[in-house]
DNA sequence: TTAAAATGATAGTATTACTATCATAAAATA
DNA sequence: TATTTTATGATAGTAATACTATCATTTTAA
C-alpha cells in the first residue's frame, strides 16, 4: 500500500487539473524530462505531444501555454519543499535546528522522494535551478501575482522567515534572507556547474555539501 | 567638449561592432527602449527595425539573434558598473569604504551617466533587473562561457571579491558574496516592485536607499 | 572618381504558438 | 446495459517568429 501525495496548486495555473488524469500526469512527467534535457526555450508542446503520443491540441486543454506549464512545475517544487520542511521540522523545537533542516531541504530536496510517480524530483530540481527564475521574470508578473500564482513561493518564504525571526528576533530582514537562501542555493549550484568563477564552491558528482555549508556559514554570521 | 566613453566588449557578442555606426548605436538605443517597455519575450528584430526605420536583415548583420543582443546589453552594464567602481574607488584606501561605494554602484549605477548618448542607463538598469538573469540561464551557457561572453561579470565579481577579502581576509566565500550582493540588489528591487511579500524592503519613487541599507546590514554582519 | 562597404528592399522558408472542427474512445449515469 | 457526457485524437488552418538569400542603392574610403 502506497500513500499517494497530491500537491494541490492554485487552479489558475492550469485549464484542467493535470494530476487527475493519465494524460495530465504524462504531460507533467515528460515535460520535466524534455525541459531538463533540452531547456525551456527549445521545448514546445508539439515536441511534448510527439513524445507522449498525443497532440498539441490535447496539451493545450491542460495548459494555456508553456509558460503556465513552467509556472505549474515551479509551484509544484515550492509546495513540495514546503511540505518536506513542514514534516521534517514538525517535532523540532530548536529554531536553529529548524533552519538547518530548511537549508538542507533547499539543497537536497530531490533526495526525498515523496512517491509521486509522475515527478522526477531530481530533474525538477534541475529545472528550478536552470529555468526557475524565468517563471517570475515576465511582463505578466503583476497580473499573475494578483491571481495568486506565486502564492506557494510567498508561503514558503513566510514559513522560513518565521524560523529566522525565531533564531534572532532582532534580525531586520527575515523575508529577504529567506528568499535569498533559496535563490542562493539554486544560483550557486548553477554557478558551480556553469560559471565557476562566480562562486567559491564546487560540486562533484551531485554532492551539494559545499553549498549547504556555505549557507550555514552565511546564516550563522547573519543571525548570531 | 565631451568625453565619449566607448565600452569595449568581447567581440563574440556581435557580428559587427554596433558602437561604431549610426545604425548600430540606434539598435542599442532602441532595443533598450523596446525591451524595457514590452519585455524581452515580445521584443523582436522586426519590431525594432520598424521603430528605427531599418530592416530585420540589417539588424541581423549586427547581432546573431535577440539573445546575443541581450547578452551584449547585460555585458555593457557589467562593464559600466566595473568602470564606475574603478573610478570611484581609485583614491580610496579603506576597503570598508570601497565596499560601500561598490554597493552604491550596484544599486544606483543609473544615476551616474557617463555620457554615452545611445544608452539610457536607467532603462538598461531596469532590463538588467527584469531580464538580466535570462542572459546566462540558457542551454548554451557553457559554449558561450568558453568564448568569454561572461568575462565582464566574472571580472566584476573578481574585483568585488578582492575588496571583500581586504575587509575580512578570513571570510570564506568572497566570490559568492560578491555575486550575491549584485544579484540581491537586482532581485530585491524586482521583488519590492512586483512580489513585495518576498522581501522586507520597499521602494518609493525609484528611491533605492532601503536596498542599499539592507546590503550594508548584510555585509556588516557577514564581514565583522 | 571609382571601388568597397554598408544599408535597404523584397522575398522566401521552416518553425512556433496557437485555434477550430469533427470524429472517436472512455467514463459516468440512468 | 444503454445512453449521454466528457476526454482525447486527428486534422487543418492562421498569424507571427526567426531567420536566410538576393539584389539594388546609398554612403564612405582610397
Amino acid at each position: 500500500m502506497s500513500v499517494e501525495i497530491k500537491i494541490s496548486l492554485n487552479n489558475g495555473l492550469y485549464l484542467k487539473e493535470p494530476q487527475d488524469s493519465k494524460l495530465g500526469r504524462n504531460i507533467i512527467k515528460y515535460s520535466i524530462i524534455l525541459i531538463d534535457e533540452f531547456g525551456f526555450e527549445t521545448f514546445t508542446f508539439k515536441k511534448l505531444a510527439q513524445k507522449i503520443n498525443s497532440t498539441e491540441a490535447s496539451i493545450y486543454r491542460y495548459f494555456e501555454n508553456k509558460h503556465m506549464l513552467l509556472l505549474f512545475l515551479v509551484n509544484w517544487y515550492w509546495e513540495w519543499v514546503s511540505y518536506l520542511i513542514s514534516i521534517n521540522t514538525m517535532n523540532v523545537s530548536d529554531p536553529k535546528i529548524k533552519l538547518k533542516i530548511i537549508i538542507h531541504s533547499f539543497v537536497s530536496a530531490p533526495k526525498y522522494n515523496p512517491g509521486v510517480g509522475y515527478v522526477n524530483e531530481s530533474k525538477l530540481h534541475n529545472i528550478v535551478i536552470s529555468e526557475g527564475v524565468k517563471a517570475y521574470h515576465t511582463k505578466e508578473v503583476d497580473e499573475e501575482n494578483s491571481k495568486g500564482l506565486f502564492a506557494s513561493y510567498k508561503s514558503l518564504a513566510n514559513a522560513v522567515s518565521k524560523v529566522i525571526s525565531e533564531v534572532n528576533p532582532d534580525f531586520k530582514y527575515p523575508f529577504a534572507l529567506a528568499t535569498n537562501l533559496f535563490e542562493m542555493s539554486n544560483n550557486h549550484i548553477y554557478f558551480a556547474k556553469h560559471l565557476p568563477r562566480l562562486t567559491d564552491i564546487s560540486i562533484k558528482e551531485d554532492n551539494f555539501d559545499e553549498v549547504e555549508n556555505m549557507l550555514h556559514y552565511f546564516t550563522k554570521k547573519l543571525l548570531l
